[in-house]
DNA sequence: GCAAGGTC
């Protein structure tokens, strides 16, 4: 019989994939790594090697590092810029042996190795670490990969008998990423370290990093607290119209919103009181929804447990991983947002039916109310969208995880129950020569916000009948004044957003990237302070997170007020609570840096988030055949290279920022 | 003492 060897990304999807192969018959050994099993059973690959017996087994993530030699230990010399073209040796993580000698021995036994690492870029380079370790083994092993994009069993089953090739295009990608971020990453953080070490201070002490993701992930929080500061009120005036008919007072809103010109709005305003009557130009009531939400992606979880569970997105990911690894949810770290097809959602609800807070919602669910979740538009083609696993009875959580278990339940029974449903009425004037308008909304079925108290749909309220044609004298109508209102500054849903939509970090490094720059001393957070405006809530589910946020224009002005407190329905899951949301402001020392950087006479500041996402394409462009690794790593090595020797030659720029921020009267917060 | 990526 031919002996295969089968090796995935985690340990998880080993068990679940040689369940799935085996049927459930298989033996487990333990292996030298606490972590990983060896599974043995036998299995029909199909031809050419038709019944076969096979060992799976695991890696846990990448399994080797790349270093520079020891004669570049020394930060003082050689000096940083000849880390651009120093030598690099690739070599197995000393926490990856016991693994690496696993797959070499069991590899050393065998004819084939599959390889059923996630099916993305990092996934591939996994893959192509394996494939070397097994070639120690045995040098001509004959490699495949299978390709599966969730572990549903006939999935599963399916892939096992359609291997293609390992993609050593994807494997080049990765390559190339994994050792620019190495040596641009050492070279700037020797570089700034060691120039701004003079200055005194805290340059004299702390390490200045610089990374690819964490320096943009800074540049966003700078960039907001720029504007915040920079922001200078505007004086607007618009036009409002009260009316009462049927005991219910109306208020009607100005088509034009407000204008910046005070004259104007006068002029306007005098020809409504002059017309006297207003007439009735529309009248419309028409059924509306509010959409259910997506299936729950990691960076939707962590955005949403920053919102309303008073947790850092680092302690979400963290508390998720637990949960996963209890086998109470699916694997927390995924990109994708609609479930597949063949998912059995309906048994995963009927798990939930014994929890006496959901309980009851699933079992209607189960009772015939079952919707099928929506589709979005993202597909890691490696993970299914954050769900329920099994039931967790709350005894068995602690209190974090309680939360987040919570959160992930429920998130997944609104994604399988109805859109809410409600009835909305428009009334249209006109009044002088200017158009108002009015809304009411009324909500006639909540479906999915029964069991989703992070999202609430107010009724503004009922209008009172208005015909179309008709007439009428405003019972008020008054000339309003305000002022723009600065945005506020930056939270983590905020930023986590802002990272998403412009490449920055995956969904598994996200999270750290913030914390790397509050750990180096770049920024910070602070409560909230008492004021009512920027807080979005969960009703911008459906929207995408813009890739910048202008500073105006944020809000509908001020009059709104945004007075999102208390207006959303109190839930059980609701920890946010008053002032509770953490902002992020950059310390002098983050203003200083990437300042500095923007100062200089760069096309691309490094503290933009341009470079990384260039990197992105160049990734691509080599996964599509465009260019190759040899390529784009010249390229990028003497670009950066460039940038290094423009750096050191406008060093007076970074270092005048530093001393105009951080010992000048003008200094950042902090 | 430095990066970002994977995973436990």
């Amino acid at each position: 019989m031919t002996r295969i060897l089968c090796v995935a990304e985690k340990p998880s999807i080993s068990k679940a994939v040689a369940g799935h192969l085996s049927g459930g018959h298989f033996q487990t050994a333990n292996t030298r790594d606490t972590y990983t099993k060896n599974y043995t059973f036998n299995f029909d690959f199909g031809p050419p090697w038709g019944h076969s017996e096979v060992t799976m087994t695991a890696v846990r993530g990448h399994i080797t590092q790349l270093d520079f030699p020891d004669d570049y230990k020394r930060w003082e010399y050689p000096p940083p810029e000849r880390l651009f073209d120093a030598r690099i040796q690739k070599s197995i993580s000393s926490d990856k042996k016991n693994i690496a000698k696993n797959i070499e021995d069991q590899a050393r036994r065998s004819d084939v190795l599959i390889i059923w690492t996630d099916c993305d870029r990092e996934g591939e380079h996994i893959g192509g670490e394996i494939r070397d370790v097994a070639r120690k083994g045995k040098p001509g092993i004959v490699v495949r990969r299978a390709r599966f994009s969730n572990i549903e069993r006939a999935h599963i089953l399916n892939a096992a008998r359609q291997l293609v090739a390992l993609d050593d295009k994807q494997v080049d990608a990765v390559d190339a990423r994994i050792e620019l971020d190495l040596r641009i990453g050492f070279a700037f953080t020797r570089f700034l370290t060691l120039k701004l070490r003079p200055l005194g201070g805290p340059m004299s002490e702390l390490m200045l990093s610089y990374g690819s993701c964490q320096f943009p992930t800074l540049g966003f929080v700078v960039d907001r607290y720029f504007r915040v500061k920079n922001f200078v009120p505007e004086a607007f005036w618009g036009i409002k119209v009260i009316h009462e008919r049927d005991d219910i007072r109306v208020t009607f809103n100005w088509i034009r919103h407000r204008l910046f010109d005070r004259m104007a709005v006068t002029i306007l305003f005098e020809r409504c009181i002059l017309a006297r009557y207003a007439k009735v130009t529309k009248v419309q009531e028409k059924p509306t929804k509010k959409w259910k939400p997506l299936p729950l992606t990691t960076v939707e979880m962590q955005k949403m447990a920053t919102r309303f569970l008073r947790m850092t997105g680092q302690e979400a990911l963290s508390m998720a991983e637990k949960l996963y690894n209890q086998g109470f949810i699916s694997y927390p770290r995924t990109e994708t947002d609609r479930f597949d097809k063949g998912m059995n959602l309906q048994a995963l609800v009927q798990k939930q039916t014994p929890d006496n807070r959901w309980g009851q919602f699933a079992q209607n669910l189960v009772d015939g109310a079952f919707q099928q979740p929506r589709q979005g538009r993202n597909d890691d083609k490696a993970h299914p969208p954050i769900h329920p696993v099994t039931y967790a009875d709350p005894s068995v959580l602690n209190e974090n995880e309680k939360k987040i278990y919570e959160l992930v339940v429920r998130r997944f029974l609104a994604c399988c129950s109805e859109d809410a449903k409600g009835v909305s009425t428009g009334v249209e004037i006109i009044y002088g020569d200017e158009s108002f308008n009015a809304h009411g909304l009324i909500v006639v079925e909540r479906n999915y916000l029964d069991v989703y108290p992070y999202e609430n749909w107010t009724g503004t309220a009922q209008l009172p009948r208005f015909r179309v044609g008709e007439r009428f004298e405003p019972l008020e109508a008054e000339m309003t004044e305000g002022k723009t209102t600065p945005p506020g500054y930056l939270t983590e849903a905020d930023l986590i957003a802002l990272m998403d939509a412009n490449g920055i970090g995956t969904d598994a490094t996200m999270a750290e990237h913030i914390e790397k720059i509050q750990e180096r001393q770049y920024a910070r957070t602070v409560e909230r302070a008492g004021r009512g405006g920027n807080q979005n809530g969960a009703d911008d589910d459906n929207a995408d997170a813009p890739a910048a946020r202008g500073g105006r224009g944020r809000g509908r002005g001020a009059r709104d007020g945004r007075g999102g407190r208390g207006g959303r329905g109190g839930g059980t899951a609701r920890g946010g609570g008053r002032g509770g949301v953490r902002e992020f402001i950059p310390t002098s020392l983050g203003v200083a840096l990437i300042e500095g950087f923007d100062r200089m006479s760069f096309d691309t500041s490094l503290g933009k988030p341009f470079l990384r996402k260039e990197m992105e394409l160049q990734m691509k462009a080599i996964c599509e055949g465009r260019t190759t690794k040899q390529a784009v790593l010249a390229d990028s090595i003497s670009k950066y290279r460039q940038v290094y020797e423009q750096s050191q030659g406008e060093l007076g720029t970074l270092t005048a920022a530093c001393r105009q921020y951080v010992f000048g009267n003008g200094a950042a917060a902090g």
